[in-house]
DNA sequence: GACTGGCACTCGAAATCCAGGAGTGCCAAC
DNA sequence: GTTGGCACTCCTGGATTTCGAGTGCCAGTC
C-alpha cells in the first residue's frame, strides 16, 4: 500500500512542516526536496497518504499537514535519533559537573534540557523508593518539637517535623538517633518500613508512644508518594508555539502548575536509554492533545531512578529533541552513578 | 491644580479601566459612577488630568487610560488597601497550617498567593543570614566524599558535597562533627563565619588542610548569595493578560526563568507590613515596563526574613491585590514565628 | 501502468472599502 | 464653573474583492 516513495513523501512533509509550520503543498515539496518526480505524482501520493490517515488538510485547497498518526510513523520508521555534536556533549557534561548537591543537579538539568531542546523541560526528582538510607538525624528544635532528617544514597534530603505532647529528654534523642542509624543505614527504603516496625519494642514502655510516633513519621517520609516532586523550566519557550494562545499555551501553562499532571505526563520511569514519545492525543491528559511528550528514565544502568523529558508542540523536531533528551539523561545518570 | 473632583474622576477612570480593560470615555464614566456632573464637565477635567500626565489616550477620539503616574497617584492617595473577608482569612491560615516543612510552607504560600490574587506569585526562600545554626551534620558518603548538612533555626536545610584528595578516617569525621556543633550551634549565621575561622587550629597539623576545606565549604553555604532562591507559581494567570502576547506575556515568562531577575524585582526585604508597589517603568527590569510588582517582606515582627509578592499587568486591581499580599505575608510570618 | 502537463475550481488570507459610533474639543449659553 | 450642542476624528467591525497557492482530474506520453 505504501511504497518507499510515499514514505519519502511523508518524511518530506513532516520535515517541511516542522521547519515552516505551514501546510505544505506538492509544488513547494518537490522544489525543496529532490524527490525526482513531478508535483502531480506527489499529489497522487498525498491523496493516498491522506486516505491512510497520515496527513490531512486544514481546509480544501490548502497544503497538507501530518496527523498524529503521521508523526507516529515518522518517529517509528522514518527517522533516526540525532546524536549531538562533540561540542554540545562537552557543554552538557561541564555544565552538569558544576552542581553542588542533588537539588542543584535537578535544577541544572531542567535548565539545560530546556535550553538545548528549546522546549518546556520537566525533571522528576529521584524517587526515594529505590535508593537506600545513608543517615538519619534527629535534632531537638524545642523540647516538644523534633526535626527528623533523612539522607539517602542519592544525596536527597527529606525532613519532617514531629510535634510531641510532652518534653523529650536529650538522652532519649541520642538513643533514638543511634538506634535508628544502626538499624536503618544501608537499608533500601523499600525495606525500611518493615525493619522499622520492631524498633519501638527495644525501648522502655514509657517512651514507646513517642518512638512509635517517630517511626510513623519516618515511614511516611519513606513511602510518601505525594512527595514525588518535579522541576520545570523553559516556560518561556512556549512563546514559540505559534499564535493560537488560548488553545496551545494556556493548557500547557496550567498543566505545569500541577505536579500530579506532570508526573502522569512523564509516565512510568522507563529503563534508561529507552525513549518514550507520546504524540498529541496519545497523551494521558486530554487538554494537551496538541502537544507531544518526549521522556526517558534516568538513574543507574539497570534501573531508572526517575524520569525526565520535555513537552512541546506536536510539530517539533523529533530527531533532534529525542537526541537531546537521551543525551541529557545519559549524562545525569552518569553523574549520579559516580556519587 | 487638582481639586477633589478631578481626583474623583481619576479614581473612577482607574477603577473602570481595571474592570473593563478598555479606554473609558466621559459618557460611560458618568453613567457608571454617579459623579453628579455632566459628561462635558468630566471632559474638561480629563483634559486637565491629561495635561498633568495622569491619563492618556491611545489615539485621538478614544477614551482615556491611566498612565503609570496615574496609577501611582491612585495607590498613594486615592485608594485604601482592601482587607480580606473572614472566610478568606480562615482559608489562608488553614491552608498554610497543613505544611510539613519549610519547603512546603514556601510552596503552599506561592500557590495560595497565585490563587487569591490571580496573578503570578513569587516567594523568596527565607535567607540564611538572619537565622541561626540549629545543627551541623557530617556524613561519609564514600571515603573521599563527605556530605555536609546544615540545619537552621527556620527549618531550612542546606547541603554541600565535599570531595577530598585522600581518604578520611571515620574518627576524624566524628571529631569534626562534635567540634562544629559545639562551636556553631546557636550562632547566628552572620557571625558563624568569624567563629569558624579558628576551628582548624584546634586540629593536628596533618588534618588541617581537610578541616579548612570543610570550613571553607561551610562558610560558602552560610554566605552564598547565589543560593538565594525563589519559588514561582500561577504562570497560567498570564493568560488573562490580554492578547498582546509578544509584548506582555513573553517578557514575564522569560523573567520568571531567571532567579536573579526575580530577586531584583522583589527588591530588598522591607520591614514586614510595609508594601512595596512598583508600577510599570518603576521596575528595575526594563523589559517589564508594562507590569507592576506588589511585594512585602515577611518574617519576624521586627525584621524581614525574605520577600514575597506578585507581578501582574499595570492595570491590576491594586486595593485587592495589596490586601491579599499583605494578608498572606502576615500569616506566613505568624507561622514561621511559631516554629 | 505509472508518470506528467494542463486546466478548471476551491477557498482562505490579505487588501480594500464603507458605514457606525464612541469619543473628543470647542464654543456659546446659562 | 458648568452644560448642551455640534462638527470632527478615527477606530472597529462587517462586507466585498482580489489574489494565489493548492487541489483533483483527465488526457497524453513513455
Amino acid at each position: 500500500m505504501l511504497d518507499d516513495r510515499k514514505l519519502d513523501v511523508l518524511r518530506a512533509i513532516v520535515e517541511d512542516y516542522v521547519a515552516t509550520h505551514e501546510p505544505v503543498g506538492s509544488k513547494t515539496l518537490v522544489d525543496r526536496h529532490n524527490l525526482g518526480v513531478s508535483p502531480a505524482t506527489v499529489r497522487n501520493d498525498m491523496a493516498a497518504l491522506e486516505d491512510e490517515g497520515y496527513i490531512t488538510q486544514p481546509h480544501t485547497s490548502a497544503g497538507r499537514i501530518p496527523t498524529d498518526a503521521g508523526y507516529r510513523l515518522f518517529v517509528d520508521r522514518l527517522s533516526t535519533v540525532k546524536t549531538l555534536s562533540a561540542a554540545e556533549k562537552k557543554a552538557i557534561s561541564s555544565f552538569l559537573a558544576g552542581a553542588v548537591d542533588l537539588d542543584d543537579v535537578v535544577r541544572r538539568t531542567v535548565r539545560l534540557l530546556a535550553q538545548i531542546t528549546r522546549q518546556v523541560a520537566i525533571v522528576q526528582y529521584p524517587t526515594l523508593a529505590r535508593s537506600s538510607v545513608r543517615h538519619v538525624e534527629v535534632v531537638t528544635m524545642t523540647p516538644r518539637r523534633l526535626l527528623l532528617v533523612l539522607i539517602t544514597s542519592t544525596g536527597r534530603v527529606e525532613q519532617r517535623i514531629l510535634e510531641t505532647t510532652e518534653d523529650v529528654a536529650e538522652q532519649l534523642v541520642g538513643d533514638l538517633r543511634s538506634r535508628l542509624n544502626t538499624t536503618l543505614t544501608g537499608q533500601r527504603l523499600a525495606d525500611a518500613t518493615t525493619v522499622l516496625a520492631g524498633v519501638p519494642d527495644a525501648f522502655p514502655p514509657a517512651d514507646r508512644s513517642l518512638v512509635s510516633a517517630m517511626v510513623t513519621t519516618l515511614i511516611e517520609a519513606f513511602t510518601d508518594e505525594g512527595e514525588q516532586r518535579v522541576a520545570v523550566g523553559g516556560a518561556a519557550n512556549l512563546t514559540r508555539y505559534g499564535d493560537d494562545f488560548e488553545r496551545n499555551v494556556k493548557p500547557v501553562l496550567e498543566a505545569l502548575e500541577e505536579q500530579v499532571i506532570l508526573l502522569k505526563l512523564l509516565g512510568e520511569a522507563t529503563y534508561p536509554q529507552t525513549l518514550t514519545v507520546r504524540i498529541g492525543h496519545e497523551n494521558p491528559y486530554e487538554e494537551l492533545a496538541t502537544t507531544s511528550v518526549v521522556a526517558t528514565g534516568y538513574g543507574s544502568k539497570s534501573e531508572a531512578l526517575a524520569t525526565l523529558g520535555i513537552v512541546g508542540p506536536t510539530h517539533m523536531d523529533y530527531p533532534s529533541t529525542m537526541g537531546a533528551v537521551r543525551a541529557v539523561a545519559r549524562y545525569v545518570s552518569q553523574l549520579l552513578a559516580d556519587s
